[in-house]
DNA sequence: CTATTGACGACAT
DNA sequence: CATGTCGCCAATA
């Protein structure tokens, strides 16, 4: 399975986020110097090689409500919960405060 | 090269 | 708040 550079540099932006602390799709395209390309920045955690090693549960959409997931949105609440996230009506609560900046 | 496909976003209704 | 529309973009067929 061979990446490509945009995919690339998405995966590793995406695997420094911390424990307990969130990113948006629209926020990685900017750092990866593609501002409007928040949607090709979903395709490329889609093709996420690996799912496990790689927490890409930590990037939500802009608006604060969880985005997709391949392995469900459910699963995903589940994990951030785990990390002592917290919801309210399918979006994450204050997300703005969990934002890795 | 063209068309299609989405883990998106901003805005209108 | 819930939908719908339209624009965006990289990857793929």
């Amino acid at each position: 399975m061979k990446l490509t550079i945009f995919e690339k540099k998405v995966l590793n932006l995406v695997k420094k986020i911390p424990r307990g602390k969130l990113t948006t799709y629209k926020l990685l395209a900017k750092a990866v110097g593609q501002s409007k390309a928040a949607r090709a920045v979903g395709n490329a955690l889609n093709k996420n090689p690996r799912l496990i090693k790689i927490s890409c549960h930590r990037v939500i959409r802009s608006d604060g409500r969880l985005g997709g997931y391949r392995l469900g949105w459910k699963r995903k609440m589940l994990l951030l919960k785990r990390e002592g996230i917290e919801f309210e009506k399918n979006k994450v609560k204050n997300f703005k405060k969990y934002i890795q900046n």
